[in-house]
DNA sequence: GTGACTACTTGACAATGCGGGGTACCTAGG
DNA sequence: CCTAGGTACCCCGCATTGTCAAGTAGTCAC
């Protein structure tokens, strides 16, 4: 019943898809469903692809084609040691800015 | 001796003011230096003044100038009713997505 | 062949953080 | 006097990135 602020996504994607490609190399629609039902509904095709042709060109993923019974050919992507190196990075970012909001907002119940 | 992610900010400046107001009742020059000895050293006045500028024009908070004896006019800035709203708004969609996220990430000690 | 689902791509658009510069006021040092 | 530095505000251009809509294609069922 919540909507996710979309300009609090921004910089968040890039963890979402590095940590859910770590998890299992996947392409990139199985991407945006398992988005969508980790509750980023909001996240559509038109914010996951660019950031993953993004993160690709950046040397942190790597992609190879397997073709599909059911519809085209899909594009896999692959976490690079670049790739695993951002993920820790992002997750520490994450982790260090979730800890700085939680020490400011949360003084009304110390 | 942490850099926070510039894209993660997005969004969380607004939450981050509307908090500070909340607390106390300032100028943006004082917010910049809270938002400084919070942590987040990277935000600066170019980040600040334009956001407050955007709150107040969204009728989240209102303004009044007080003279200073060091220097020019303070401009105050204060919540409006509209603002308290946003606020908790804000701070429900940033608990929503932390927890989103906890959940996507904190597979590995469950 | 039409429609539906899968799958990827692209483009115009908007929000917003950042850096640098600019204005102005005051105090203190030379 | 004039310069430096701290306070305090504002604005512009830039880059990043999410959103929405449209487009291309393949497969399958009717």
């Amino acid at each position: 019943m919540n909507d996710v602020d979309p300009q609090m996504l921004k910089g968040l994607v890039t963890l979402l898809l590095l940590h859910l490609v770590a998890e299992r190399e996947d392409y990139g629609y199985a991407l945006v469903v398992r988005m969508r039902d980790a509750g980023f509904g909001e996240m559509s095709e038109g914010t996951v692809y660019p950031a993953l042709a993004r993160l690709e060109q950046a040397m942190r993923l790597d992609s190879y084609l397997v073709p599909s019974e059911k519809g085209p050919a899909r594009k896999y992507y692959r976490l690079t040691p670049a790739g695993v190196l951002e993920l820790e990075r992002a997750l520490d970012a994450w982790n260090h800015l979730t800890g700085l909001v939680a020490g400011l907002v949360s003084k009304e119940k110390p």
